[in-house]
Parts: C-alpha cells; structure tokens; sequence
DNA sequence: ACCTGAACACCGTTCAAGT
DNA sequence: ACCTGAACACCGTTCAAGT
C-alpha cells in the first residue's frame, strides 16, 4: 500500500542513503513497489514531493523548544536541533535554500522566532528582519557544511606558511598558523550563536536610541 | 570558433534568460552553433562548466575593492558587489552553495576579507571563523531572494491581523502591523551589513579579553 | 586535431488501457 | 478506484567514425 506517508518515508530514506540526487519518481517508486505513475495521486510532482520531504523535517523541529526555557535556551535549541538535523540529513539545507517556505509547520518555526526576539526586546520593527537573518546563517551554514562549501578551497595546497610570496595572498600569509589547525565545526557553531545572540541584545538595547520608530505597536 | 570563453559566455547568458536549470550540454552547444559532444575537450563536464561559470563572476566581484578605503569600507563595496552580482544573475548564489569554491578568484575574494578584518583588530584565532560567517550571510542572502524562499511563505494569507486567534501564532498575531508592510530589501540588506560590521568591531574589541590567544603572529 | 552521430542509461510527465 | 505500459521530450556521457 503506497499511501503518502511511505511514499515520503521511502524518499527520505534514498535521500540518506545515495543524496537527493537520487531521488527520481522512477527510484522512489522502485523503492515502494509500484510504477512511477502510481505516485502521482499521492503526491502530484517530483517537486510536491521534495515539499513533502521538507515538510517533514520541519516537524521534526518543532517540538524541540522547551516553553519554560529563556528566549535564548528556545533559539539555541532550534539552533542545535536545526544542526543535528542537517548532520543526519545533509540534504535539507538544500532543500530549504531552494524551494520557498510553504509548509504550515515553517510559519510555526519562523512564529517561535518571532517570540523569542520579542522576548528579548527587539523591537517590532527590527524582529523579521532579525528572524530572517538568523534563519538564513542558519541554513547557509548547513548548507555551507553539507555541500563541500566550508571543507577545501579556502586553504589552497599552497597556502602553508612560507610556500607562497608574502604579496600574493597577504591575509593567507599573515593566517598561516591558524589556517594549519583544523576547524572544529561545532565550536565554530557554538561561537557564530553567540555572536548572533549579541545582535539580539544589542537591538533590544537599541530601543528608542537610534531610531525613531522604537517599541511600535504591540 | 568554440573556445572555452565563447562556451561559458553562451552558459552564462543562457543561465541569465532562461534559468539555471535550462543550461544543459545540449542547450549550450545548440547556442555555440555546435554539437554537444564539442564541448567537451574546453570544458570537461558539466560540473566543470558550472565551476567556470561561477570564475567568471568572481573575477567581476575582484577589481570592486578600492585598496585606499578603510576595511569597513571595502568590506561594504564588496558586499555590495556581491549583491549586485546575485541581483544580474539570480543563479550565482544557487552554484556558490552547491558547489566548493574552487576558482583561484575566489580564494583571493576571500583573502581580501581577511585582511579587512585583521585590520579592523579582530584576533587571527576568529579571521577565519568571521570570514565564514559573513560569506555565509552574504551568499544565503542571495540565494533565498533569489530563490523565493524570503518572498512568500512566512507571511501566509491568514496571517493578516485579527484573521487568526491569538493563540495560534502568537508571533505572527504581535507582528501584524509590521508583517502587512512590503518589505524594502536594500534597506535590510543594509541593516544586516550594518549588523555585521558591529559583530567585527565587538570582536576587535574583545582582544586579549575573554581568551588568552589574543594578537597572534603575523 | 577537431568535430559528428548513434547509442546508452537515465529523467519527469502525459495519455490510453487495463482490472 | 487504482495501477500499468508505452510513449514523448528531455538529460550527461561514451565510443566509433568521419574529415
């Protein structure tokens, strides 16, 4: 029995196991048991499926904010659940940079953003903004990570200390010690929230200074 | 006469009026006036197509960086640069995520923020990190205008003020009045810049505070 | 040396049949 | 009501010929 769930439950798993790339209408079915053209009344298209995989993702998110906690322990939760999400699923941040966010469960994870940041003070003006900011760092760094964008490249073969002449990469050169140590991914993570946490407060500290429209309707 | 310039020159244009998903071998070599197969000896694949693609941009974001201004100045034109880049071509984003930055353009792109940012005082220990994470910012800002994945969504048809009980999204139900208003995306764009200059600055300005590795080398 | 043409193993999707 | 099979218009790439 094909039904949308197994159908989304067997792309998802072909997603794992050999990346989105993989995922074709012709795999998928394969994989259920059943023709291509049998998945169509469940999920309408390649890219309603791809919505669908997405959507799932999201629920996953969702119940992972403790409402007790602080606005920060709710963002730096979403933050990590989002990671560990993407370390599993290294195809979601694609997914979620190329496709808009039309599933319900995505309002509600953009709405506990909203909160939070009002919580901390931000004014309304400031809030989407900060929310679209901080959701965007988000999914480019897993995005960034899972893609290969992070990994090589930035370190070319010849950037080691004293291989190159000091005019031609100058920033590389003056870097070459640090550039030598590997990137601990997560404390590099762990240090961007908290950077981002300091825009937060530093909004909210904002308030009524520099611009006129401050603590707006509400 | 093909040539690997009047190739990427035919992909680049073809990207441009049609998508990048309308850029295959056989769409490129009908625009050269050639058979697909004559491709490639000038490009080798096409992922190695697309990576050309993606140098030839970079080269453009290059020669933007007045070297008499002051970091935050060339950290602005660049961003700037960027954006308009993404604004020309709505693809380069997309590619600038999936794939690894491999051009040798690109790794002097990002040479150039290093040494904005040592020269702003930011530790050598955080360069690299802050170097990502503006990137980051910067590309995934691209990518989800481009991609449509800031434009709807987030704002739903009952998300309008009063269409919805409170309690269902109580961020969204706080946030009608701003969330009705269209949004100015140079002016954001702006305000995240501005974000960002202030992270670089706190973080010049913690040296040698909260950790002992502070001005390294160099 | 450079290009072509046919072929292979794929795509998403339409449409007419089958049970 | 639900699924199949053949077909259409595409892909990237290999390989053997052509000039």
């Amino acid at each position: 029995m094909p039904s949308r769930d197994a159908i989304l439950d067997a792309a998802i798993q072909l997603a794992d196991e050999r990346g989105l790339e993989a995922v074709s209408m012709r795999s998928v079915a394969g994989r259920v048991g059943v023709t291509p053209m049998a998945l169509y009344p469940y999920v309408g298209s390649k890219a309603a499926l791809l919505d669908g995989m997405m959507g799932r993702m999201l629920r996953e998110l969702l119940p992972v904010m403790a409402p007790a906690a602080s606005w920060s322990g709710r963002l730096r939760d979403l933050a990590h659940a989002a990671r560990s999400l993407s370390k599993q699923h290294p195809w979601v941040a694609r997914l979620q940079l190329l496709r808009p966010a039309i599933e319900p469960d995505s309002v509600r994870v953009v709405d506990a953003i909203y909160q939070a940041l009002l919580e901390a003070g931000v004014p309304a003006a400031d809030v989407p903004r900060m929310e679209r900011m901080i959701s965007t760092f988000i999914i480019g760094f897993g995005a960034s990570e899972a893609e290969g964008r992070f990994g090589r490249g930035t370190l070319d073969p010849r950037a080691r200390r004293g291989q190159l002449p000091e005019g031609h990469l100058p920033g590389h050169y003056r870097l070459a010690d640090v550039l030598d140590e590997p990137v601990d991914w997560d404390a590099e993570f762990e240090a961007d929230l908290a950077d981002l946490e300091r825009l937060i407060t530093a909004a909210a500290r904002r308030v009524g200074n520099d611009r006129g429209e401050a603590a707006d309707g509400g």
